[in-house]
DNA sequence: TATGAATGAGTTTTCATTCAT
DNA sequence: AATGAATGAAAACTCATTCAT
């Protein structure tokens, strides 16, 4: 009898005894997912190696088959999965709302700005995803939008009513002009540092481009021109 | 007789009859490297197929490890290639120097812009170096910086002294700056159209981002927060 | 505690409230072996899955361990059964003694030759067991000889005394010259009809080869040459 | 560069120095094959070992798939190739028309008798692929018809023309006659064997049932019925 | 220079079987 | 009596690399 697929195979316990053995089977494939996310990031999908992710765990590499069907199917499981962490991430944020304008949009950035910073590991794999094509997302209807943007129109909408912004900013177009900059800076620090000899992660050349990003998002948004 | 290794291989020979084996063997070699540049930009270093890469030509196999000594050989020549490309282009644009600041860095920004949305592959190239821990670039030595670099510091430098652009902006971080807005549209298209659904490639939201692009810019520059 | 092996497993307990579960059991049993049948029919003993057999029903897959012990126990059983319902078959037949030799021919005859038409699963199995060596019956004494030989030897015995016959011929050497006739044209079907475009399950030619096989067993046994 | 499907990879030598790899090569294509036929004869398709085919020779598992591109294709090239060798065994035979009907017809007989017995593994590959669906006869279209057909019509329509014969026999349900009775004695030698206790190999018993198929058959055609 | 054949070490995948509950 | 999870050994298949010509 096979599983394989992605996450709705997890039942839910029927009882105290089942719950044990439940609560193991999902532990074993949070296991490999986290594992595999680590692999995948750290060597794209050529070349990540099922056996080393089944040696990361106490785990057999048949327990993938088991679970996800294909190592494709384990790729598809761990882009939703990091999608999913993003998506969240930024909904986390959006909660604040009702600040002054200008304010909610700098904590955004902040926000954005140290969150991909502090997961290195999602901006590879999203990296990856596009070198693949896209072809997990393609599937994946679930990772479709983000509460991000909801929340940057309604700051804009608010800055706007206020004063303080020109119209004319599309939200999703915002967020792509932060994101670039916020994920930029993690995904291609490594070719960046060898060529120009810039360490991003040096904590006085964060807090220059940290600087710039939100001075640079609100003089967009600021300008006249 | 191997050669192997990297560029030191194009040696043209002094001798007369030589010159249209020389001319036929460097063909080769270039078509290997194109072909090579797709395979590894579609597929990643551990999903490229040197057999994917011997198909698209008329050469065999065996030629890429005369050529290039090795799969990773090869990965090396092809991320120089890439480099070497960019800043080509870089350095062609750098030349009309002169004129307002202002103007010259709506032109490079432009020129970056617009050169990244013609070259989707060498974006690709870039963000697999990364994945692969940029270990090809460590190894160039010839990839070392851009000349961008000089032509951002000049303009600063000039817009400063004219009073249009506040100091205390680095060139290396304008850079970053400019790239990540003009990088990520490309590297990143795919996912973010899924997602989003917003098509980097559609004209008005291209022009829509050049816009946003170059205001972001030059409102960072002329920020006095 | 396992029970495995073959068929003593099927004793009908004395007990009372033991029934209920017991008649499932061999419900659960059959149910295996029926699509266990199937299945290596299909696909032999080395292509078939037990995943599949077990997908088949409502049952697990270690409960074929539990009834079975193994895939080859499982396949012994399998052998098993289909034997004894050929010899079953066979025996039914031969009860209507005592007729015109040669109707009582025609008619086993005829017989044999709609039952193996009937049963193309039956062929398979035997097919198969003999591209394995037999390992399966060698291992059962229950499946040695057939009724339908004893049948055959009195047929003949009557032909020969009433001079409709002539002898020297063995009633198992007869038996093979009627079950080649027969069983081919089931377990060779599918080759032939492809070779040779010709559908042995056309009513027309079923019946044209249905005359055959009895003019032709008719024929050897009124031989004089 | 890949080669694999069938038979026609093998190219025609272009000059001396040429022939002696393109042979070599055709004769590693040829020892697989054969390796091939014994082991899908001795285990079917499913318990076929790619292993065992490669220990069987001085090459390795991989030009399996470099000549036949997967187990799937070294099967349908085994299947093709024994088909091939039944037809030219059958059209060598058919060569010497012109003698008397019953004669001939009796050469022909004794001939596909013998040569099913000198064959053991080609009725194997033949019950096989039947087992398997004739999914490889089905893509195979050079094993369409027989000349052993046409040898048959000759001969029924001289013997009809002769007398010797009755009409109204079709010369490929002629075919299936004498084909069943030679093929199911090889075919299911074994489990007759141990269910009957009759060896068909024993050379008493063989004659007799030789005797058998050519009374049988002649009996067929001579029948009055 | 160039080619097709060959290889060996790996990689994904499968599957019969067992275990804990 | 039954189940789902787990396992290990082996299977098919791949691929960078080398060799003979």
């Amino acid at each position: 009898m096979r599983m394989a697929k992605t996450t709705e195979a997890l039942k839910v316990p029927a009882g105290r005894a089942g719950l044990t053995r439940d609560v193991a089977a999902e532990r074993t494939r949070r296991d490999i997912l986290q594992a595999a996310t680590q692999e995948f990031a750290a060597r794209g999908f050529g070349g990540a190696r099922l056996d080393a992710i089944a040696d990361q765990m106490q785990t057999t590499k048949a327990m993938v088959y088991y679970y996800f069907g294909s190592k494709e199917g384990l790729y598809r499981a761990v882009v939703e999965d990091v999608f999913a962490a993003i998506h969240r991430a930024e909904f986390e944020h959006c909660g604040d709302q009702g600040r002054d304008a200008e304010d909610e949009l700098r904590a955004l950035v902040t926000h954005t700005f140290a969150f991909h910073e502090a997961h290195p590991g999602y901006s590879r794999i999203v990296s990856m995803e596009n070198l693949n094509d896209a072809r997990a997302v393609v599937q994946l209807p679930q990772v479709k939008g983000s509460p991000v943007v909801q929340a940057l129109a309604s700051i804009l909408a608010r800055g706007v009513a206020g004063g303080q912004f020109r119209g004319g900013i599309d939200a999703v177009d915002l967020h792509y002009f932060i994101s670039a900059l916020c994920v930029f800076r993690v995904s291609n620090r490594l070719t960046f540092k060898e060529i120009f000899d810039r360490d991003f992660a040096d904590p006085a050349v964060r807090a220059r481009q940290l600087a710039m990003v939100l001075e640079g998002t609100l003089g967009l948004l600021r300008a006249t021109a």
